[in-house]
DNA sequence: TTGTAAGCGTTATCAC
DNA sequence: GTGATAACGCTTACAA
């Protein structure tokens, strides 16, 4: 690999004036511009971008870890994520820690060691919480989307689960269904955690009756839920609506219920939650009622705020709450 | 940030030391690493990733550009890559061009500028050429996945898309089908002008009738496929069979038949290519006959290769072509 | 066992 | 306009 003292040579100048040179700076003759330029070409030159990132002190690079890349659902907070970063000049690289841990946290540290400016983790598994740890106690600049931990500040993108949990459940009371399920996603993650605390909440505020209530969980599986509300089904007991954590659930719900006679909406409404769509065929089911959360937005806003941050290490922590916004979709009368 | 000039500091011993201990390497008493590590804690201090690679020449990193990395499509060969990867003891981080060949371009300047020992990039749109032409240009280590450039020998990993039409339109043939349509995918790619050429020298070695051949684009689209393939019969034409360039546009070619009371399989065979599945439903279709593509294994052969070039450089180009296998569905009789 | 010094490929400061 | 020289943070002969 050619270096830039090999350019420097073969021009017969200086280091620094080919320096001068690729950094589109002025202060070097016009001939000596001609000669760099050409050896810089004859070499097929590019210029190291390590060392000339330990001597800026800058890399101009994003580091994203998300918990799965394999997960169309996250496509839009890449996006977001991309689109952004892009137009704030920076280069943008994602890894993910394929849901474990010890993959995640060399991630983490391989992204702090100089390699990046800064960097966004996207996850809210429980067990994230360590690795979450170790990014508060070192120093470079980071984001978190969706996962957070108690009682520390940083910068940090949300979204209102529970009250989007509320809004949803509410909903379907409105309506005046009352004997509502709720399915739940994994309970390993905190977003399920939350949903099923605003079902909760909205029931009680409702003085509904939690007797006719079931609560089961299903792992974000749209086969686990089929399985399970069949189950209930079979014992005789129906529903006159349900929330389901999350869109694949909730698609498990349905199937169950045709399975079972039930017609979706007029016997049962059905809401889920993330507007998380089947890529084929949309057209033959029912289009889905949910709670819409705002991936592509909420990841221009990490980006958003880790530049921010980098740029600007004065800013103090920053929190952006998104709310989850209703979709209205035919599942629901 | 510490540096190690600080940790030699506290611990009142020079920078090679700690650099010993850093390294695991022997050659240090057993007062003298004990101090360090303390420091090392104390100071919560990380290595400069960057001025290591620098120094020793080597980042333990792969860089992989993808067209786009939100297509699940791709999913099964980033855990190939990112398996194997793990087992041979690098990291790999990615990122995508969105299509868009000047960030591609610039996404491959990225990772060659010293970032990474080698690069991996995945694509065969035909305007890739200029992106790949770049990469053969320069020294660093790199593997084409699909991609390919006409008369230049490198690192390649491909699939045998014309065998793999060959084969599937042949089979529609046995089955005794004479009226075989083709919808390609998007005819800027070259995997869509290979599976194309197989399914016209298949039906040339069977001495087919090509009058009664339709062949329509789609664009890697259900909806597209749906479209051209319901106004053909709109025309009244009707084939008894179809080769799909792909499963989504094969799923639109269903729709369009079941409206029109056509049968599948029984009127008109289907086979895609892929073995793309839709991600919910499954169940309620019937599963589609297609060529299945090991990307898993691709994904996986092309870490490998890209991993012997890099540590052993005197190994010539190496290319490894994948066989399609036929998944047999519910779609042909 | 330990420390000095040179080197990795850049950039930046400062004389000339 | 130009070129030494030091610096970025680390590794590694080599000498002590």
């Amino acid at each position: 690999m050619a270096t830039i003292s090999d350019i420097a040579n073969k021009a017969n100048v200086s280091r620094s004036l080919v320096s001068r040179v690729l950094n589109n700076r002025s202060g070097v003759s016009p001939e000596n511009r001609k000669k760099i330029l050409a050896a810089i070409k004859e070499y097929n030159y590019k210029p190291n971008a390590l060392a000339r990132a330990l001597s800026n002190q800058k890399t101009q690079t994003i580091g994203v870890v998300m918990d799965d890349l394999c997960d169309k659902f996250v496509f839009d907070l890449i996006k977001g994520m991309q689109d952004t970063s892009e137009k704030l000049g920076y280069n943008i690289i994602f890894c993910s820690g394929r849901a474990n841990n010890e993959v995640k946290f060399r991630y983490v540290d391989y992204f702090m060691q100089g390699r990046t400016d800064g960097m966004i983790a996207f996850g809210s598994r429980l067990s994230d919480g360590d690795v979450f740890k170790e990014m508060i106690e070192q120093p470079n600049p980071f984001v978190l989307i969706e996962g957070y931990i108690p009682d520390h500040e940083f910068n940090n993108i949300q979204l209102d689960n529970v009250g989007g949990a509320y809004k949803a459940t509410k909903h379907l009371l409105e309506l005046g269904r009352k004997k509502i399920w709720h399915v739940t996603g994994d309970l390993h993650f905190n977003v399920s955690l939350d949903r099923r605390e605003g079902f909760l909440t909205a029931m009680r505020d409702a003085h509904a009756d939690i007797n006719e209530t079931n609560i089961v969980c299903a792992d974000f599986e749209e086969e686990l839920a089929y399985k399970r509300i069949s189950a209930l089904l079979r014992d005789n007991k129906v529903p006159d609506a349900c929330f389901a954590g999350a869109d694949k659930p909730a698609y498990g719900v349905i199937r169950a219920l045709y399975e079972n006679g039930l017609r979706v909406p007029e016997d049962v409404a059905i809401i889920g939650f993330d507007d998380d769509r089947p890529d084929t065929f949309d057209m033959l089911f029912p289009r889905l009622t949910t709670m819409r959360q705002p991936l592509y937005e909420m990841g221009k806003a990490g980006v958003e705020t880790l530049v921010r941050s980098i740029e600007n290490p004065d800013w103090g922590p920053t929190r952006v709450v998104f709310e989850p916004e209703l979709i209205i979709g035919q599942t629901c009368p």
